[in-house]
DNA sequence: ATCTGACTATTTAAACAAAATGGTCAGACA
DNA sequence: TGTCTGACCATTTTGTTTAAATAGTCAGAT
């Protein structure tokens, strides 16, 4: 296994970003292709093509398609909480955090279905491989939105007994909602009504929320 | 089209209740085989050998199947409204009438999960002959929150801009809760671990949004 | 008017071949 | 030695045909 040493290298996500130029290329180009056409229908030789290289140079810097697609996802997802991080330095009323996370997580969220392209549930039967990569964000994602609740609860704003718990409830009611009102049927890409349908209705819903969180 | 007076009597859904006496039990033969096996796994055949009568007897009183199916999935709505009705004569406070609500329906979801056996979004690609009653359960279900809210308002518990459009939020974000949490995968049937869990969430969320609401 | 047996029409399943794509490897070249 | 390629193999997807299962029809018996 020639690429073991770089693929080491891409998995150590914390010290990260010192992926070589190269993997970054590719990255950066398979990230496109998926962006427009979903991962389904981009083969390897089509990325190959656009670097105007040989389908075996892909397989010499990544061990499989899977693990170039994890690479694009964790890229997305970095370029959120990146994001999601600058707002959090500037912003110190949770009320307002939480109003920003939710928006730009929704944006990310476009972009991840355009990624992907698959019907929504479709992660289910993901690769072990990915749901480590889904898991750790999802911590991160809660730990995030922890933080916001006790930032809160610290400022005297907010009553919540588990932090922990009503976290998760929160991602889960957004991330039903998004299922819920896209009902991504026969269409399979998002357009921009729905979105925008879905927005108002997540505004909606944060707004209230947050009102059940606040001490009366 | 010989079954044409019959169909008419079976669509006029608010006089209803007048289906011959074979009709009703046609449908409660299919009720059992479909909450059993699911739709797509139970074939006319069996529901005739159950009845101990011919297959064309069952055309003789439904055009096709998904009308039989679409007759089966009324009957559980009215159970359910009934049920709900009844709830509603007997509580007064709007806060506990939601939270019987959304318990009562939880466990009608539960009903309706066992008969159709398809997949959760497998919603969207229902023939015109179901988004019909679909739809027409929809508002049904928002009009009893919408009075359920409206109750609440006209009380001073409340503090409801828009009740129609809250009432629709709310329900997306049950019907979201429930996609997300259940995710369907394999398994295809709800295990009561599963259940329990999503219970929980809803009572969770119940809470906070109930608290949402209301007047500080 | 109600119901059936025998029929037809559609849908689903199985089996196979052809094409597309993911993935491997020996070796060329610096 | 590290980087890259063309030619190759293995698997998956796609298309096609055929057979079986099931939905749906109808003339006619009662």
């Amino acid at each position: 296994m020639l690429y073991l040493h770089l693929f080491i290298e891409m998995n150590k996500t914390e010290s990260g970003s010192e992926k070589s130029i190269k993997v970054q290329l590719i990255i950066e180009v398979a990230q496109r292709r998926f962006g427009l056409y979903g991962v389904e229908k981009t083969s390897m030789q089509e990325i190959a093509d656009d670097l105007k290289l040989s389908k075996a140079f892909l397989y010499y810097y990544f061990p499989d398609k899977e693990r170039l697609y994890k690479a694009v996802v964790e890229k997305e997802q970095n370029e959120f909480l990146a994001r999601i991080s600058e707002k959090i330095l500037n912003i110190q009323e949770p009320e307002l955090l939480l109003r920003e996370y939710v928006s730009t997580r929704l944006s990310y969220f476009r972009t991840l279905l355009n990624i992907s392209r698959l019907r929504l549930e479709a992660y289910s039967d993901l690769k072990p491989v990915f749901r480590e990569t889904i898991s750790l964000f999802k911590e991160k994602e809660k730990e995030i939105i922890v933080r916001i609740f006790e930032k809160g609860v610290s400022k005297g704003i907010f009553s919540i007994k588990d932090p922990d718990q009503t976290a998760s409830l929160f991602l889960d009611l957004l991330k039903g909602l998004r299922i819920s009102v896209v009902n991504d049927k026969k269409t399979l890409f998002i357009e921009q009504k729905e979105y925008d349908r879905l927005l108002e209705k997540t505004i909606a819903f944060t707004d209230i929320f947050i009102k059940g969180l606040k001490i009366k």
